[in-house]
DNA sequence: CGTAGTCTTGAGTATGGTCAACCGCGGTGG
DNA sequence: CCACCGCGGTTGACCATACTCAAGACTACG
């Protein structure tokens, strides 16, 4: 039996994959680590050669400024491609925790070089990768820069609700957010107090239920209107990358 | 005499690049346009399928919220790489707008494609300073969500002096803005009424100078420590990249 | 010399932060 | 088995940072 790569199987959503690309992309799993939820898995300014492919549970990146605040970076979910600031920096610029418990695959920034000089293909969906990662970020950044609590709120919300759909087909309507407030607040630059404030008159208000952990999206029209959201993997297309024959 | 490319030189400040590798960068530059300051080189949500490399000038890229407010997302300094969220979005995430009299260089993302197939290194490079692009935009994400708003200037001054530096050897301690009041609030998250207090503030206190447009720090290392600034060019490694031979 | 854009400053306001108290729940150890 | 502890959530009172509105000054450019 061969071990499957959930980040080859993430690819394979958007483009098929040769046998050869989806066995090289497998030996980037080939070490997979158990983390206990909590557990440091990158320290800042720690020297680091390492990237990681996430294959199960929820990891999150982050900065603690001199003050103690936090600025939590990117949440990332299972098919995830973690850290790969690592291949410029030789000190980690950010921190990488286990939101949960999480199976993390490490390989060396080397195997990743010689995985895009192998297979072109995977250099170039890698390439797109990143620039959606980075599209990510700049809807954040405007959120954080110019709307108000709840919107942000409500932008972060749809935000992991749609990323979690990519890859889990039955979610409807709900899901585990599995992140205290105090997280929220951390991702989207507000305290707990505030984000508890907004999730909750979000709640009277109907906007989203809320059970045992679980969020329920009631108004998704309005809630992307309130958040000034959109959503960015409707409008994605793979097709550039070289096509299989 | 053959058409210099910028981009090429501003990779060959890092790596050394083989013949063949400039003359395809070159390649890329072939069609340099000339664009007012203030001119509109891509709307949001319009169809795309082009990418430029800026030569000379100034651009940045924004995107306006519905209630009318602006999100700088980046500057862009010559030699930089823009626009490449059109390699996998089909519609623009954002606008491109002249911030200065610029030359651009557009080209189709075809034509990048076939550039990455032939040329694994600069697949690696482009690679590489993606992910540096990323590091600052979650630098500035910590600035938004968790900084007060003279820290915010503090950082965004240090940021686009030493990006300037790179590429200008004659910068010592002095450069100039060319950004109004607003258009630096609109990139760090303010108004331009609270951007012109600080700025004042930090005149009076001696951190900056200022002189017919012309911005002086005066103090870099206090700066820095307001603005909880790290200068991510200094440990930058591209080493990663595939050597030459 | 007029106009438009930018800068500057003040007065008043509001959004979100701070501080503090309390609740509820799950784990843990006596 | 239950008392205790600690974390996360909830709420209120008060506060501060940054926003809004508005007016006037400066500058560049036609």
């Amino acid at each position: 039996m061969v071990a499957t790569s959930c980040f080859a199987d993430r690819l394979a959503k958007h483009v098929p994959l040769s046998d050869a690309e989806r066995k090289a992309l497998t030996r980037l799993e080939e070490n997979p680590r158990k983390v206990k939820r909590g557990a440091m898995i990158q320290r800042v300014n720690d020297t680091v050669t390492e990237l990681f492919v996430l294959r199960e549970g929820r990891v999150m990146s982050f900065v603690i400024l001199p003050d103690g605040s936090r600025q939590i970076l990117r949440v990332y979910f299972p098919g995830d491609f973690i850290g790969s600031a690592s291949t410029i920096y030789s000190k980690a610029p950010e921190s990488l925790v286990a939101l949960s418990d999480a199976i993390i695959c490490p390989f060396d920034k080397h195997a990743l070089r010689r995985l895009l000089e192998e297979y072109p293909r995977v250099a170039a969906l890698l390439f797109l990768l990143s620039n959606a990662e980075r599209v990510a970020l700049t809807d954040r950044l405007a959120s954080l820069g110019r709307t108000s609590a709840k919107a942000r709120v409500a932008s972060f919300l749809l935000d992991i609700f749609d990323r979690l759909r990519v890859t889990d087909d039955s979610i409807v309507d709900s899901f585990d957010l599995k992140l205290t407030q105090e997280e929220i607040g951390d991702a989207i630059g507000l305290t707990s107090v505030h984000v508890n404030r907004m999730i909750r008159r979000m709640e009277q208000e109907g906007l989203i239920g809320r059970a045992n952990g679980r969020i329920t999206l009631l108004d998704l029209a309005r809630l992307e209107e309130i958040g000034h959201y959109t959503n960015r993997h409707k409008d994605m297309d793979l097709d550039w990358v070289p096509s299989l024959n």
